[in-house]
DNA sequence: TCAATATAAATAGCATACTATTTATTTGTT
DNA sequence: AACAAATAAATAGTATGCTATTTATATTGA
């Protein structure tokens, strides 16, 4: 008997979803061994490129959708490897601007082909319409999960 | 701008699906506060209760869908808090038989309550037959980023 | 103006998951 | 029977996320 396809109110979506992003996440750690990135590590790269140099921390954890504080020693590790660089923000002087150094964008180039490359092969299986219409029903399950999140916080 | 809505590869399924599971956990986390447990504690009463006593350590965390390393930890709190019990296995010294506490059958019954009614609260903007074409391509999605994960650990 | 409040980043400490290793025991092979 | 390989659980150490708090600086409003 195989207790995942046990279903504990009207569906079993909310644990099979726990085990796929932990399985992509060791997907990804393995596929970036080469470059000693991790699945959380690569995202900040990739979003600082998006967003620019002279991002500030804050709006980089707001893009990458996690708190300041779980940011904080992901750069720790990215200024070690020498992929990022903090600098003062004159305007500001309690924040930090960040920047990639040239080492920085050449790995980020190899992020985007990586990522991508994965993506479509484990997506190849799949029709652009089925996965428009699963990505619109979990953004409105997120936005139903994130308001029930909010009132428990309070 | 909103990086959230920057497409990488095909799409940002992934991204989306790691935010949606990690407020999932939350607003579990703060449900049950009430017995002092957490996303990752109910799991395991639960499927000792569907399983049936007796259930061997492995098999609970082939169960629930964690190593077993992973669930050592989680039972000793279980065990710490009075609602599960571990036992010897006459028929195989290396082995622990868990059991369910009188106190862990009354949490696991308003655990199923509390899940249940959250799931249903949570699931109630959608439809029967949308839940499960979702569950559908979660499942085969499952699937192959597995024979990824895999491929990737030889 | 200056005191209260808010904000940005860092720090501290907790929870959860993993892999690799250790220990005890069982199974399988010659 | 005896030794090698496999298995169950526990332990050790790492990574990632969180909340609460601290520190420094900026903003607001009486």
């Amino acid at each position: 008997m195989n207790l995942s396809d046990e279903t504990i109110g009207r569906s079993n979506l909310f644990y099979r979803l726990g085990l796929l992003t932990r399985h992509w996440r060791q997907v990804l750690d393995t596929e970036f061994q080469f470059a000693g990135l991790t699945d959380a590590t690569w995202r900040p790269l990739l979003h600082l490129h998006l967003l620019g140099d002279g991002t500030r921390q804050k709006d980089l954890a707001a893009s990458i959708g996690i708190e300041g504080p779980s940011l904080v020693r992901l750069l720790d590790t990215l200024i070690a490897k020498g992929l990022i660089e903090r600098s003062e923000d004159v305007t500001d002087r309690r924040a930090k601007l960040l920047n990639l150094t040239p080492e920085g964008r050449v790995i980020v180039a190899r992020i985007q082909e990586t990522v991508t490359a994965l993506e479509n092969d484990l997506l190849s299986p799949f029709s652009d319409d089925e996965i428009a219409r699963v990505a619109e029903f979990i953004e409105r399950l997120e936005s139903t999960v994130n308001g029930a999140r909010r009132r428990g916080k309070r």
